[in-house]
DNA sequence: TAGCACCTATAGCAACGCTATATGAACTGC
DNA sequence: GCAGTTCATATAGCGTTGCTATAGGTGCTA
């Protein structure tokens, strides 16, 4: 009943406890399992995490590479909405299978306090989405995009969730992704076509040479004059989202 | 220090909570804040509430019936969407007014158990979806369509409120609203026309006497006949959320 | 061998949710 | 008017929680 394998105390403990996390069926996880399991006494565990939010964060950084690294297999199709469309589903994905992680990850809201690990969640999606951006196949700045698209996913994840498993209906996932992904782009990129957005084509530019010029670092300005350049870019992009 | 004023020590232990709840910034509240802030020993509390939980869902009644009261006051404008937006922006406005509170009702997710409150916001919705479907504007049955928005709704609530007072971008609220109201409804609800959804018409008709059907409580058909009647146009409704 | 980080254990603190038990107050039936 | 019952609150304390002051052991370098 104890964790050996002459691992050192500190990946023991990291190990106990997404262990403990992972078959707590959501009840709350004690310092005290999780250094029994560990085979090691308290103070070990504040030596190595400093306290317990230490430990979980620990955890939830191993737990994002696995995210991450799901979410950047899938990711280059050349599509950048269809990779959107995996990303959502990979989420969802990854909330059902680990759902305890999960609600560590996504689910300890607190106000005015953002989590390091959703802002990087954000940060990939915005770097997917900048691609739609490029080739104008976005309507709204990517990082406004980025974050409506996340928080309709989690969300949506955390109601999945919540859920009896039987019950849980994917379709209403995909039904909500489609949604959302539409909405945030312009008809060029839409399959169905003709549909008025009211977004003028000097908008769509705008936020697509933006995209570009971030990515793409450019020298042919200097660094104050690009830097200026970006900030009007990015005035004329923002009124997009009327 | 001390909350009196003659209330019955019940009233005073709800007042207590909900003030030490609301002030708390996002920390945890004890039993024994409250039962001391109320003026109370601890077994009062356990007497007329059974447990913290207990207590906390008193409170969470309590601002549910706030949370209807706004919802209900808005409602009839003749156009169920119309009223499904102000919903939505009511339930945001909620949650940013109260957010401590907001997290105890629907941030407290854990897995494969949905909260009565939940199960109470998404009946609300749909019952306004109901109207619309009704009518023949929604595209997906209203149980599905209430529990995709409220899933959205509710993850962008708390997405706003993890974030600092003066970043929060009501505009992301909006867009993401208006992108999940343009996904259930049918191409005559929408303002823009003329997109096609793939849905045929049959469907949508199916949907809208389905909804009719449950809403008026016909006595044209004896109560097994409906019962199958229900049980097939069911079955059609929702082969539509493909 | 001496000294020095580094790591772990012993023991225990204050705060937590909760309860077994007892006492007072209000009502009920005779 | 009084005993019996029920409701409401208090005293005191249990077991568990997250966390830490302190000390001892281990392995490296000098």
């Amino acid at each position: 009943m104890s964790i050996d394998g002459q691992l050192p105390p500190k990946a023991r403990l990291l190990r106990a406890a997404a262990e403990l996390l992972a078959n707590s069926g959501g009840s709350a996880v004690s310092t005290r399992q999780i250094t029994q399991l560990a085979g090691v006494t308290a103070p070990t565990l504040y030596h190595h995490f400093g306290d317990k939010e230490g430990l979980f964060d620990a955890v939830v950084a191993a737990g994002f590479d696995e995210y991450v690294a799901g979410e950047r297999d899938f990711a280059p199709s050349g599509q950048p909405l269809e990779d959107i469309r995996r990303m959502w589903d990979n989420h969802v994905q990854f909330g059902l299978k680990q759902p305890e992680l999960y609600l560590v990850m996504f689910g300890n809201i607190r106000p005015e306090s953002r989590p390091a690990i959703v802002a990087d969640a954000e940060a990939l999606m915005e770097e997917m989405l900048n691609k739609a951006a490029v080739s104008g196949q976005l309507n709204v700045p990517p990082k406004e995009a980025a974050r409506s698209i996340l928080a309709a996913n989690v969300g949506m994840t955390l109601m999945l969730i919540a859920e009896k498993v039987p019950e849980r209906n994917l379709e209403l996932s995909a039904m909500t992704r489609d949604a959302m992904i539409f909405a945030v782009s312009t008809e060029q990129a839409r399959d169905n076509g003709s549909v008025d957005s009211g977004k003028s084509s000097v908008v769509v530019a705008a936020i697509a040479l933006n995209a570009a010029l971030q990515a793409s670092h450019s020298d042919q300005l200097s660094s104050s004059e690009l830097k200026l350049f970006l900030e009007w870019l990015h005035r004329i992009s923002n009124s997009s989202t009327s």
